[in-house]
DNA sequence: CGCCTTTGACCCGCGC
DNA sequence: GCGCGGGTCAAAGGCG
């Protein structure tokens, strides 16, 4: 299947990541709830886990803070916790900027509510079904619906099913409107197996930022997907995907993978059924998950920062992680167990950041621009920062599980050093 | 060799 | 009951 735009495969890659919980009750997330929420991890207690199994849920977005810092300047309002409040069919929902991750929704509801939205990345949460209203926070654990990064970005949105196949007017729509619309029950897509619990997540698409050919790149998660299918859908020019879980034999978590119909540059993953599998902390768990594409031209980028006595290592382990995160956006976390991969992959990832930051820079015009390069681009910095960044992590999980589980100044801290976290989904 | 993706066929739920 | 459309299966082939 050729004939559509963009390479579903390439979408899925770590499109996942942002959901994965396996021990909450199915019914955590399956209910509804036409709220929108972007509270602030309120969690101080420890980090739940969705029911996707994301133990990272509660994690705070590190990058968020230092983009929230330096993109101030074009979103006028520095204070990543800002809450800014939104009119969801009726009902308000609050963001918070420093959990958001989506530019995209950031920038609709910014333009909409011509507010200060904190952060670059608005995260939308929006339960799947409108007949209950349950404020549900993405941070909240106990709320248990959020969807969120196994590295503590969490996707940009939670949407109900309906946005993504519903009328294409819908689809994401705080995309277009500003408003977040909650599906009517009819909705459709997916609304097959009724009786599984549905997560569905909305976030932006990687896109042909670092890809491949007809590419699209999209963000990862620690679980490992297989394809099982693909299938056109009526009324939308993209496929969509079907993809379960690797990680384990008997696993039944599964998801789908489609672009929003109405912006491209959204990704609607949709989750169903949980993991029945512990997080996957080492690599070889995932061990075939993300096949990697013959090409990468970011490749280059790798062996120019590596240093030539890890090189070799580094090259062997770089090329392990191509597969990772040659399609995945960004995210030198993801190597679990492969202290010496950290700076290679990150500098690689690092390119694909850039490239996903200017993409969506030009969605949000030279404002943003200006604002946020200086905190990336300086080459020789970011160097120095990934070389750093090798050494601090020995094990990113690692560092991700004592972070996240510790919220400390030092935890903030340590988390503001791996700015690319935010992006391995 | 194992695991992946691709892809056509089949299954099944839902609406008419 | 029928048709449509979404979801899954499984064979074939590719890659490391």
């Amino acid at each position: 299947m050729k004939n559509y735009q963009g390479d579903l495969t390439d979408i899925v890659r770590g499109s996942g990541g942002a959901v994965a919980q396996p021990d909450l009750p199915v019914s955590s997330w399956d209910f509804v709830s036409d709220h929108v929420n972007f509270l602030p991890n309120t969690n101080e207690g420890g980090y739940g886990e969705d029911v996707f199994g994301d133990p990272f849920c509660e994690l705070r977005d590190p990058l968020l803070h230092e983009l929230n810092e330096a993109s101030s300047s074009y979103f006028g309002s520095p204070n990543s916790t800002d809450m800014l409040s939104i009119s969801v069919d009726g009902t308000r929902g609050s963001f918070c900027g420093a959990n958001s991750g989506n530019i995209l929704a950031h920038k609709v509801f910014d333009e909409e509510t011509n507010n200060n939205p904190c952060n670059i990345f608005s995260r939308i949460q929006i339960s799947p079904s409108d007949q209950t209203k349950v404020p549900v926070s993405p941070c909240d654990s106990s709320a248990m619906t959020d969807v969120s990064s196994p590295r503590g970005f969490k996707p940009s949105a939670v949407v109900s099913t309906d946005m993504i196949n519903g009328s294409s007017s819908k689809s994401c729509l705080m995309e277009k409107t500003g408003q977040v619309q909650i599906s009517s029950p009819q909705n459709l897509g997916i609304k097959r197996r009724k009786s599984q619990a549905k997560k569905v997540v909305c976030i932006p698409a990687p896109a042909a930022a670092n890809s491949k050919p007809t590419g699209e790149v999209v963000p990862s998660d620690l679980w490992a997907w297989r394809k099982y299918g693909q299938k056109p859908i009526k009324g939308s020019p993209y496929p969509r995907g079907y993809y379960r879980c690797s990680s384990s034999k008997g696993c039944s978590a599964r998801k789908q993978v489609e672009r929003s119909r109405t912006d491209p540059n959204m990704l609607v993953i949709t989750y169903t059924s949980e993991h029945n599998h512990p997080w996957p902390t080492q690599r070889s768990a995932l061990a075939g998950s993300t096949r990697s594409q013959p090409t990468k031209s970011n490749n280059t980028d790798n062996s120019k920062i590596t240093s030539p006595s890890s090189q070799k290592q580094k090259i062997a382990n770089a090329k392990e992680e191509q597969k990772e995160t040659s399609n995945d956006t960004l995210s030198p976390t993801t190597v679990a167990g492969t202290s010496s991969t950290t700076s290679a992959p990150l500098k690689e990832e690092y390119g694909d950041c850039q490239k996903q930051m200017e993409m969506d820079e030009n969605a949000l015009g030279e404002g943003f621009q200006h604002s946020y390069r200086p905190t990336l681009q300086e080459s020789n910095q970011s160097e120095d920062f990934f070389a750093d960044l090798g050494e601090i992590y020995t094990n990113p999980l690692d560092h991700l599980f004592t972070q996240g589980f510790s919220r400390d100044d030092d935890q903030k801290e340590s988390m503001t050093m791996d700015p690319f976290s935010m992006f391995d989904w």
